[in-house]
DNA sequence: TATATCAGACAAGCAGACAATCTGCTGAAC
DNA sequence: GTTCAGCAGATTGTCTGCTTGTCTGATATA
């Protein structure tokens, strides 16, 4: 955490990338519904920006997954089925499995310090239960430090593509009661796998949590699903 | 294999899937090299359309991580340091495990029998040993299948997008001497512990075939890699 | 009722213009 | 001779207007 700050407002420029963060956070808060047309024009509109931005910003959001392009007819929010939804976190276990066990083969001394810290904070956040969005702050935090700790930029990628997508779910299971203290215990074991350089403990800690995360959301997904959008 | 040919001609349009694709195989192909600028303007009177089509193109291979913009500046073709190969190739292992797995487990007997003649094909191709390209196009088979019948689209998203950065090496296992008859026959160790339903071996079959592989691959790049270009 | 046709909506794509920014070079000051 | 300011060229970033192709739904007709 040394060096990170002097070279940020380097990258601030491009109006695209604004736009991209926008509509990404947009689609997140639920703002933009899953399923619903996304008008270029309007967006123009909205955000007050030129169609050329806009059109690449969409193209990126493509190509992460968020939204779907219906040649000729345009862009909308990303729909996920149960199935997918399913998939979806088959991978997110994997991959975050890998993470958990390489962070605990070579993460650095700091790292696991500042792993430490965020899930102090994560407990602190879940122990004040009447605010949400630093939980969730707290929350991403963890990850990012796992993911960095991870030393796989290929693996931080696409975990952060699928996390994205998830958010497509609306389905947290934070959200459910009871939840919170089961998550708050189940990042604590990691942490402790981490911690005593147990590789094989992490990636199970990890992978273990977020089967119970997957169960959670998919008990709630099945029972709002009556059937999913019929593919592109 | 039944369902796939009526719908083809119904995505032929959209300009831009065709440059991206024309930009996707000429990078691979080694026309552009790692490194080398993309100049919009030079790229429309090559391809022969509008700027539109061609920045969002770039875009999407910018998303896919084939190309780095540089702001102000521009794209150039992603170049790729030794470390990165190596932390692509452990992802790579770790998915391809996981689909060879996820295909002994739930794959349709349909599936293993086209496995199986993909195998034969690869085989086939291997043995008439001056033909590069059906070599090539025998093995992207093998994986195509492998991924479908995994039956997982993100697994599949994901391995295709390593595989199409994997290209940017320029340094293909098969390119050694020696090394195909022993990819053949790991490809048959896959095949027939998923034609065992041995979700176990299948998956160890695949990793193995990716490390070695990958050993293959990093030895060689190491031998060339004097030094990194400099991150963005 | 069912089919055919038409109009509107909208993305796809092109062309041209101007602004912002980077890069390298020239020239002057020390 | 070295260093730095400033200028010019190159290239992307962004906007705007326009044309074309396609989809959707409504209206008209058999």
């Amino acid at each position: 955490m040394a060096d990170f700050n002097l070279q940020v407002p380097r990258q601030a420029a491009t109006l695209r990338l604004l736009v991209e963060n926008k509509l990404r956070s947009a689609i997140a808060a639920g703002h933009f519904k899953p399923g619903q047309r996304l008008i270029e024009r309007e967006l123009c509109e909205q955000i007050g920006v030129g169609r050329t931005s806009i059109r690449e910003a969409l193209r990126q959001l493509e190509a992460e997954g968020l939204v779907t392009t219906i040649p000729h007819r345009g862009p909308e929010v990303s729909s996920i089925t149960y199935d997918e939804a399913r998939q979806l976190y088959q991978v997110r276990a994997l991959l975050e499995g890998f993470a958990g066990r390489a962070f605990a083969e070579n993460g650095s001394e700091d790292d696991i310090a500042e792993l430490g810290e965020a899930v102090e904070h994560f407990a602190a956040a879940a122990a004040d239960s009447n605010d949400r969005s630093a939980l969730i702050e707290a929350k991403s935090h963890f990850y990012a430090v796992l993911m960095d700790g991870a030393g796989n930029m290929f693996v931080k990628q696409m975990l952060t593509l699928l996390h994205n997508r998830i958010t497509l779910l609306r389905v947290t299971s934070m959200t459910q009661p009871g939840r919170l203290s089961g998550s708050v215990a189940e990042l604590g074991e990691i942490y402790d796998a981490i911690r005593a350089r147990d590789g094989e403990r992490a990636c199970a800690a990890c992978q273990r949590h977020i089967e119970t995360a997957a169960q959670v959301a998919l008990t709630v997904l099945k029972a709002s699903d009556k059937q999913a959008s019929p593919r592109r």
